[in-house]
DNA sequence: ATTTACAAACCGTCTGGTCGGTTTTATAGA
DNA sequence: TCTATAAAACCGACCAGACGGTTTGTAAAT
């Protein structure tokens, strides 16, 4: 077989393995040994593409941003044409793809996190551009952070364990997420605040369910 | 000096390390060698106040807790008399609390999820109940959890150091979503969808600011 | 006098990383 | 095309230190 791609599938051994073990073990369990056992290769192997256990790390999480970056740009495309605000609507349904994707992927991002914190340094900056092109086409930007926070939420929280929520739940939650018709009616441009007239309907009803 | 407070306070000591190391060091770098130097107390000492690691951990995880637990039926108390959802203001608030506490509280939960997954089940459960209240109060069960999650999203995002917000725009938007007023225009009752007439202005106004 | 809180040396295992050697592929000259 | 040599991929034994936990000993409280 040729070299290079002999190489390529060794790396990409270690690096499914890698996931693997977090996924079924947790983060803690993560060694260059246990990533040895897996992918069949012996530990020298490993260690001769990746010379430190950062460097794995670091390409597991190269790996997973790249996924995200593909399915992302081809997201991106179809919802420029006919959203207003394609850049939301493509984190979020970004977002909803890591919480769904089978193999526990943004795992590696926890898994960077507790070897060396300042590995997240790369996702942050990446993040930090999506957000200052949400709030560009944002009309209410605020709304918008909002909404991406809350699939955040959804997201981490699920993939830490912490979720109370349902399957089900957690597809409605961000179905309704996703709807920008479902947020229209609330938006703040500005210093203006909407002020609906008189009674609103919903907190009235608010008042009449409580202690129900 | 009397055991029993010798004894906590040694407890409170090791804890108070452990936090420390977390935050300054990531939950990898949590071992009782380091929690022994930087409490100022022996290994041993801090083994027989714990006898196994784990036993740190759930301690840290059942102080945090309490902590929270404290602040919470404390805001509570006062939300009931003038919230018509009290539950979801109070669970808002001592979220935002955990997000601006100096003492990076909730990493007790990162460093337990590491070392022993399982841990999670107590603050999921807790969770739960809080749920349940949350959504039996609310006029729209999902937007309060939807709101909910938001608040979560700002949280863990910063506590791991992937939030592309500034420390401002964290207390605005947490500021936001815990004002009632400002969410209550899109309550959903069940099925019936309130479509506002034809013209949304917040989507013109998209429109208009799109590729600006 | 006994129990409790702490100290310090110690133990077996695991960890990230190194090293010398072996096999496989690439390159070059005849 | 065959062959000699270099270079890359890979192996597996090895190492020093760190890890969680135990044991033995001592001082303080009861």
């Amino acid at each position: 077989m040729d070299n290079a791609s002999r190489s390529e599938r060794s790396r990409n051994a270690a690096l499914e393995a890698a996931i693997a073990i977090i996924a079924r073990d947790g983060p803690g369990r993560l060694t260059l040994d246990a990533i040895a056992r897996e992918s069949g290769l012996s530990k020298g192997g490993v260690m001769h593409q990746f010379r430190t256990k950062e460097a794995v790390l670091k390409a597991l999480l190269e790996r997973q941003m790249a996924h995200f970056e593909e399915f992302s740009t081809r997201y991106m495309a179809k919802a420029s044409e006919t959203s207003t605000n394609p850049n939301l609507a493509t984190q979020l349904a970004t977002v909803r793809e890591a919480a769904t994707s089978p193999n526990s992927a943004a795992l590696a991002l926890v898994a960077a996190m507790v070897e060396n914190p300042n590995l997240m340094a790369l996702p942050r900056e990446r993040e930090m551009e999506r957000m200052a092109a949400i709030r560009e086409e944002a009309a209410d930007p605020d709304l918008a952070m909002l909404r991406w926070a809350g699939a955040m939420g959804l997201l981490l929280t699920s993939l830490f364990g912490m979720s109370p929520l349902s399957k089900d739940e957690h597809q409605r939650l961000f179905a309704r997420l996703v709807d920008d018709a479902q947020w229209g009616g609330l938006e703040q441009p500005a210093a203006t605040r909407v002020v609906k007239s008189g009674t609103v309907p919903a907190a009235k009803a608010a008042t009449r369910r409580k202690r129900a």
